[in-house]
DNA sequence: ATTACTGCAAACTATTTGCAGCCTC
DNA sequence: GAGGCTGCAAATAGTTTGCAGTAAT
């Protein structure tokens, strides 16, 4: 924890940017709660918690320049929110997600499973790829399990 | 044109709606932007073109409409806007998209390569696939020849 | 007459911005 | 004391909703 802590100061110091209070309570929410594909107002409270003057502008603020930083990635699942993501560490390529559509959750998938095809896009359109997006809906172990049937 | 147009009317009355003109204006529109990726205000103001009277609620509801009878998927590229983008006849899979971050253009790739993905991620995930979503991010075949060198 | 549908305006939500004050060097 | 950073409030952008009127059966 307080090594990917340190990490991030670095790259904002790279920047030229600072590791304000705000700023680490802000990193540390995102930490704690990792996977959890929080959107700005869900950061927002959690980090209230901890620094209760901090302002919704600061923690949007604070998004924005950690997405630029590529420490973290905005996401967008479809209802009008954006999420924020973590980047693991040395993760050259944004993770995968299934996202169930009975249950909402969102299970996320570390392995790049893109390589033959990112690998085919390169070719036959000449596209040189930075990186990807990839979602998939559906239903989820735990919901297939619960409704028994197969399908409506 | 006037085939698909039959098809969507169609489905339409399934589902117990009638194709009305504003409705049908919008489908138009659609149809003559295809793979345009019109976000509402772009389709608004198409539309109105043609039937000045519509108001953009309207637009909205049919799109929204539209979206929900799997006519049409809505697409997020990550600014704010949504898009709407026609699936194609037979189509049951959403298709692909390459985002150039230099011209901003958006290429479709229509062809299904993640046959062998989705394999994997029904298999190891006990995740039953219903649609993905698959964007590429990355420099398209024209700019990579305008800007000549290779990287930055 | 009933019911779906429309246009307008107002409401709402998520996000951004302007600005005055604050902190740190 | 200069500049980055913050909090607040206001502004903006995209989208949704309430409602009275219209259209079609």
């Amino acid at each position: 924890m307080e090594k990917r802590i340190e990490r991030i100061k670095e790259a904002l110091h790279e920047a030229r940017y600072k590791l304000t209070p705000q700023r680490e309570v802000t990193v540390r929410v995102l930490l704690e709660n990792e996977s959890s594909h929080l959107s700005a107002e869900d950061v927002f409270m959690k980090v209230k918690d901890k620094y209760p003057e901090i302002g919704l502008a600061t923690v949007y603020r604070t998004l924005e320049l950690l997405n630029e930083l590529n420490v973290l990635d905005k996401v967008n699942f479809g209802d009008g929110v954006s999420r924020y993501d973590l980047r693991k560490e040395g993760a050259q390529h944004f993770h995968h997600h299934l996202i169930c559509i009975h249950c909402g959750s969102v299970e996320e998938i570390e392995e790049d499973l893109l390589t033959d095809v990112e690998k085919i896009v390169t070719r036959d359109f000449e596209f040189d790829i930075i990186d990807h997006r990839l979602t998939f809906h559906g239903v989820c172990k735990l919901c297939k399990g619960k409704e028994g049937n197969t399908d409506a």
